[in-house]
DNA sequence: TCCCGTTCGCACCGT
DNA sequence: GCGAACGGGA
């Protein structure tokens, strides 16, 4: 077979990683590098050169817009549909054999998927019912501390407590968390992924089952991934297995959420014969900024190490503007895209880059009082936003009343007279006999436990969730089910009467639900999988696929989005702001060098974004939390070789000045000194403390007569020598 | 039940 | 400085 058009376009690196033997291979591909086409061009190859059948190949992403690319990308190269082949999220497979196998997982035939939101609620329902007093066990920090031992594959009977009181009883609320999730039959994020890891781990004809079909396994953005994962893909892999992963030590930033950078190294030392291809070649960005961006992060330690290098242009110098505030960094920014777009580009070639999502509300309100066009990634999803999420709890409360979740989220929503003490008696009857919301409230109307008023509404309650149900059995297509449930349920006239001006939206938003569930089309499945009615299929897409953030992604319009949020994407023009200590780095890592390697690294992602022309930006004074601050300039500006920037000031934006004070050790201390007697126009009479910075930067701390101490840049203090 | 005033705490956010 | 989240009162 002719396989020309798979190895032709490939630079000599990438060829080497898709036509090598089989065995393990760890890719470490640089930002921009190709990886993409490298994984796809590996699968297309395998098929091509008869290696490999479709249904024998296993290919994991993170996300679900990366799986989508992915398939999207291999049917273009094949020309013809990949639908035997597994291609999907961790989660997204874990789930997939979970349905499979529901039994031998010790999971209930219709178990539903929690998202995090759901989770939260779950677990402060709990505290609650623990009576454990909520500012000492914070449900978030509870929620964190579940996950995160889920993520390193630990249950409530792994973890030893050691007589340390607070680590009991977190264990104990997990122990009632695992316990309340069984009984409602519903499975968090992490608990697809440690279930499945189980499931393989714990029966072996599974496994092996499993290990003999997936005879070639792809693994994007390896460096992210978690214990669990990298063991249920030792698991998955036997002993002889292909493993084709594919990542970059340098763009790990998801530390916080568990990935371990660790099992990059960790899987060249435990997978068989591990070769490792480096993909070096960038064909994103110039030259001045790969120089830059291999500068900054040559500062970290560890690496696996490499250089990315290009054969195209040189480029622009970097430029690095100070602001005077952060107002004026927007005005600044936003001046020099309109600039940009007068020269014939577009807007959405620009993005705007930032450490906290805090940040964009500034650049917002430049953006629009300039009526530039703005788009921000991130935030809110389709399926998390509340008025979807009611909808889709009657559907789930409707075909399964043991579903505790849903019960709550739509007990009294819209109000229907059942008050929190009808529902405490609920919950109470609940707790004491180990039974189901639903079952307690049946029981308690049965059996007239409470007032006739509050029997009366759950009578209605049950009634109207009855004819929901008999709605579904009823019905032929899902979306007319959901548009019966969504009329019977009260909640648009509910909506209706939110006066918040976002009335409007919810219900377009209900309307837009009953049109996802129209166009759901549900993934492909083997044979042999029993395949799940659509409802299930299409609630547990909800939960898996939150959906697009912002309707209107078709306008021509400047990008806004943090750094995480840029991972993955290019930009001719990218702006990389706040460039200061405290906030990028952030004050929260600056005191671990782990996470302040992880800031670096955040830092390199966000500058290999940039195809062009990348300008980084910092301001002399910022408002944060209401507090004027004045930052010092951000270390990773310092770690860029100075003859790759030019800096630019506010006031006089054409006269570029030299790049130097940036670099300038020396302190300018412009006749202040320590114990120096000064005095300010609002603050009057004070002593110098403390100086610090250079140049422009300096910055004083004057310890006021009136006012205490206080931090002053030099510069526009305007300090007095008394 | 709902409204409103007070308080709190405040990266990153996929699945 | 702001928004979410809670508690008290009508």
């Amino acid at each position: 077979m002719d396989v020309s058009h798979i190895l032709d376009p490939l630079n000599d690196a990438q060829r080497l990683a898709v036509a090598a033997d089989a065995g393990n291979l760890l890719v470490l591909a640089g930002a921009g590098s190709g990886k993409t086409r490298v994984l796809i061009h590996r699968i297309a190859w395998y098929i091509e050169t008869n290696q490999a059948r479709p249904n024998s190949i296993l290919s994991v992403t993170f996300t679900n817009k990366a799986a989508g690319e992915m398939r999207g990308r291999l049917e273009q190269l094949l020309g013809y549909s990949a639908g035997a082949m597994w291609v999907g999220t961790f989660h997204g497979i874990s789930h997939r054999l979970l349905r499979a196998h529901w039994k031998e997982a010790n999971l209930v035939q219709n178990f539903q998927i929690m998202d995090s939101d759901d989770q939260y609620r779950m677990i402060r329902r709990l505290l609650r019912a623990m009576a454990l007093d909520e500012s000492k066990w914070p449900p978030r920090e509870v929620q964190w501390f579940i996950n995160g031992q889920k993520d390193e594959g630990l249950r409530p009977k792994d973890i030893s407590s050691d007589d340390d009181f607070h680590l009991e009883q977190m264990v104990h609320v997990y122990r009632a968390y695992e316990e309340q999730c069984a009984r409602s039959g519903l499975v968090d994020f992490a608990e697809l992924l440690l279930r499945a890891y189980e499931l393989f781990r714990d029966n072996e004809h599974l496994r092996r089952h499993y290990q003999d079909r997936f005879r070639h396994v792809l693994v994007d953005e390896f460096q992210d991934t978690n214990t669990i994962q990298y063991r249920w893909l030792k698991l998955l892999n036997g002993h002889e297995g292909n493993m084709f992963v594919v990542g970059d030590d340098d763009q790990s930033i998801y530390s916080w959420r568990g990935a371990q950078i660790e099992n990059m190294q960790r899987f060249q030392d435990e997978f068989r014969d591990t070769e490792l291809v480096r993909l070096e070649q960038n064909y994103r960005s110039t030259a001045t900024i790969l120089a830059a961006a291999n500068a900054l992060i040559a500062n970290n330690s560890g690496r696996i190490g490499k250089e990315l290098w290009t054969d195209g242009e040189e480029g622009e110098l970097i430029p690095i503007y100070t602001a005077y505030n952060e107002q004026e960094e927007a005005r600044f920014i936003i001046e020099n895209v309109m600039d940009w777009h007068r020269e014939g580009h577009r807007f959405d070639e620009a993005a705007v880059l930032y450490r906290t999502s805090a940040q964009s509300r500034v650049f917002e309100d430049h953006l629009r009082r300039n009526n530039v066009p703005y788009r921000v990634h991130g935030g809110f999803r389709f399926y998390e936003r509340a008025e979807v999420k009611d909808a889709l709890a009657y559907l789930r409360l409707s075909a399964f009343r043991s579903d505790d979740t849903a019960f709550e989220r739509i007990i009294n929503t819209p109000t229907r007279g059942i008050g929190n003490r009808s529902v405490e008696a609920v919950r109470a009857k609940a707790r004491e006999n180990n039974i189901s919301l639903w079952q307690a409230m049946t029981d308690i109307l049965e059996n007239k436990l409470l007032t006739g008023r509050a029997l009366n509404a759950f009578q209605n309650f049950i009634n109207l969730i009855d004819s929901m149900t008999l709605d579904i059995e009823n019905t032929e297509e899902l979306h007319e089910v959901l548009d019966a449930i969504i009329k019977r349920s009260g909640l648009i006239a509910h909506y209706k009467k939110d006066t918040s001006g976002k009335a409007e939206d919810r219900i377009e938003n209900l309307e837009e639900l009953v049109t996802a569930a129209q166009e759901f089309e549900a993934p492909p499945t083997d044979d042999d999988e029993p395949r799940m009615d659509p409802m299930s299929e299409f609630l547990a897409h909800a939960a898996l696929e939150a959906g697009e953030g912002q309707a209107d992604i078709y306008e021509d319009s400047i990008q806004l989005m943090t750094l995480h949020a840029a991972k993955g994407l290019e930009y001719p023009l990218v702006f990389l702001t706040g460039m200061e200590e405290g906030l990028f780095p952030h004050q929260r890592s600056k005191d671990d060098i782990r996470q302040l390697e992880e800031e670096r690294r955040l830092c390199y992602v966000g500058m290999t974004r940039a195809m062009k022309k990348l300008i980084l930006t910092h301001a002399e004074v910022r408002r944060l939390y209401g507090q004027e601050t004045y930052p010092q300039v951000s270390r990773f500006i310092r770690e860029i070789p100075r003859e790759l920037i030019s800096s630019v000031r506010f006031g006089n934006p054409e006269s570029s000045s030299s790049s130097d004070e940036y670099f300038d050790e020396e302190p300018h201390k412009q006749g202040l000194g320590l114990g120096q007697r000064v005095s300010h126009n609002t603050f009057g009479q004070g002593v110098i403390l403390n100086l610090e910075g250079s140049g422009s930067h300096t910055r004083v701390q004057v310890n006021f007569e009136e006012v205490g101490t206080k931090w002053l840049v030099a510069a526009y203090a305007d300090l007095q020598m008394v």
